[in-house]
DNA sequence: ACTCGCGGGACCGCCCGTTCAT
DNA sequence: ATGAACGGGCGGTCCCGCGAGT
């Protein structure tokens, strides 16, 4: 989850009005690409929703492509904040574990303003190599990464079996929400967020009884310290 | 798993020529879909690869929206032939559960020619209504239909526990083809199928032992005729 | 009103069949026509209307351009039964020339299936110098020198004075219905008819008035045979 | 004859550069608006004639409409200034009133560059609603508004007997524009214009005649100061 | 330094009249 | 009399640069 290198054809920014509408509009750009999807940001439309012009728009990203990388660490950014960082403040292993689930699930599912670009944009650019492909791919291994970090806690502080393949397990939790994804927006079922929850469980539990049938059913908050990863 | 809603506005096809220029331009379309997405697809692009005018190719589909039906028909066609008829090959219960398993999988993450159009098409019309959508939506549903009917059967041939939710088996196995897909194509990671196939089995595991803990742990062999559903 | 030469390019038609057909293309198109003008003709359009193809259509005429001339000569023979020939019945003189004027001012100004392809046509064609605006001008020229030749014969019969100028006369009705179209059809008055024919009539009046103030203002109905022309 | 209803969607403009290349497509579309009719205007066909690409034509008005109705209303612009405003020069009463026709006409049915917009956009759009119709109309009915006032003026004055009906005399004159038009552009002959003019000095006799036949059959110049309206 | 107006070139889905073999 | 296919054109949108205003 750190931090890739900075813009990459801008000077360094000073003025701080250039930097806030360059700000507002990520924002607004941002809101349109996690409703609609990143397919259907255009220079015009971003210059619409925000009230400027096209090229007033364009002239704070070098290019089309630096805008939409720009939106994607953005959103990286927004992630971080609303739920990686709050995730840490749990107790590190399963709570953890559970509350990164948990807070990315309700993004996902989320009625209005939603939509994770970290899963649509997955598609979108599956079979598109470029620059924007490759940093979306970076932020997203970036936070697989982060992920992959609570499990090995959760393993090494007992709560999961020391058998657990971390890398499967990641598979299996990146799965549920996707299909959360899918089942809440493409489908329009409202049982989507309830489904991979139980997935979640169902997956813990069984971790749990392959090699320690005999522990706690349900997850005791761990009194630990546990706040830096 | 059978559904074809009459088409709109063109009259029923006689002459060969036609028919077979139709079915070339699909093929094609499909082809290009499942490389790099429905929203690729545009009356030039089909033009080109196909060797004719774009009004040619206009000219077999009253709209764009129905040629993009067309193509998702097209596809749920060739999924029947090559996914669904296949597996009703095995026995009823979980051989055939996993035969459909597989299939799907392998589809999704074949290197070339490949891409499921269920799983790339819901997220590029999440957010898109329409006719497309819901062409779209139906067959998706009928395809996890199937797959629930599959369930059932496995249930009723007593090789998973009555207690089963097929609902949220289902859920689960869709999740992890999601998963495969999105490891494979888009991060490029090469043990997507494995990771999938192993998700596939520890579900079951789950399953067998969640209220059934006393039953056959492996799957012997159902000798029963049932090719039918 | 004497028939101009027969079709262009197509050989002498025998088949009765064909000749149905393309009557019942004619019709229609030239419903469309009157309707929405020339310029909304197209092959796609009248073949929607007739139920047939495009190519059925154009067959039976050699070009788009020759299509319209066969509208527009179907068009000149209607308007000859419909309102030269019954205008004939009206003895000669101002009651004929009455019985004309008031018959295409009738058609002109009627509410559905109606606008006058002379008028329409007119501005449309006025610069596009062809075959068709050349059919075009030929029907309407002779439609005026059958006007021409009607108040010839008023003038003859003695209705208006010697002192005539038919080419002025002519010229002042034509305006009448011409400004009754544009008033009806264009800006949607209801009282275009009503004063196009005060216009008539005052024209009439003065007429006479200018050289012969001392004979009948009402005009009497001739008892004369005056059939022919 | 001031009628400027509020543009619909561009910002007012300040740019010099852009107002005048406006301009100029405006001036190109005028002329071939004149010349081949309204619907003879293409974005394509403009930017050919401009020299310039279409999305640069396109630019300066919103929508294909939106440059109809801009062509319009500068013909009424022009209108105004090379036939209203000139007129107006004329005093009040029939001086004024015959430079309005006379003006009119020789605009009418003028060779190179001309054809009235007025005449031959009403015959183009007399069946086809919408906000282009509804401009023209505006204009058109603006146009014959000052044509009226101009006859009420006439009478007024005393030219005219108290007992002209005006509605009738415009649309008598109206008429003899359009019979000009129509024998000059669509029938080429020479002599529209002539005719014209007697049919505007057979009118005012009419009309002079018809309750006052002992009033001055010449019009005497009038001794007014009179510019305004 | 930042923002904008302006214009371009490519492409979009769609419809046109036309040809050709059947 | 038809269906297939074509080439060209339609209005419209895209991303993108240049030059000038502030």
């Amino acid at each position: 989850m750190t931090q890739t290198p900075p813009a990459r054809r801008r000077p360094p920014r000073a003025h701080a009005k250039g930097e806030n509408t360059r700000a507002q509009i990520l924002d607004t750009a941002l809101q349109m690409a996690t409703r609609t999807g990143l397919s259907s940001l255009s220079l015009g439309a971003i210059a619409e929703h925000t009230g400027m012009s096209k090229s007033g728009v364009f002239a704070h990203f070098g290019s089309y492509d630096d805008l939409l990388i720009a939106v994607i660490r953005e959103y990286h950014h927004r992630f971080e904040q609303e739920i990686f960082l709050p995730a840490l403040q749990q107790p590190r292993g399963l709570p953890r574990l559970q509350a990164l689930f948990d807070l990315w699930l309700e993004r996902v599912a989320r009625e209005i303003d939603a939509g994770c670009l970290y899963i649509s944009g997955a598609v979108e650019f599956d079979e598109r190599p470029g620059p924007v492909r490759d940093a979306l791919v970076a932020l997203v291994r970036a936070w697989q990464q982060a992920l992959s970090h609570a499990i090995a806690l959760a393993v090494q502080e007992g709560h999961l079996p020391a058998s657990t393949q971390p890398g499967q397990l990641l598979f299996e939790l990146h799965a549920l929400v996707l299909a959360a994804h899918h089942k809440a927006r493409f489908l329009g079922d409202a049982d989507a967020m309830p489904m991979a929850r139980q997935g979640f469980e169902r997956i813990v539990q069984r971790t749990l009884h392959s090699r320690a049938p005999d522990s706690a059913t349900t997850i005791s908050p761990i009194p630990m310290t546990a706040t830096g990863d």
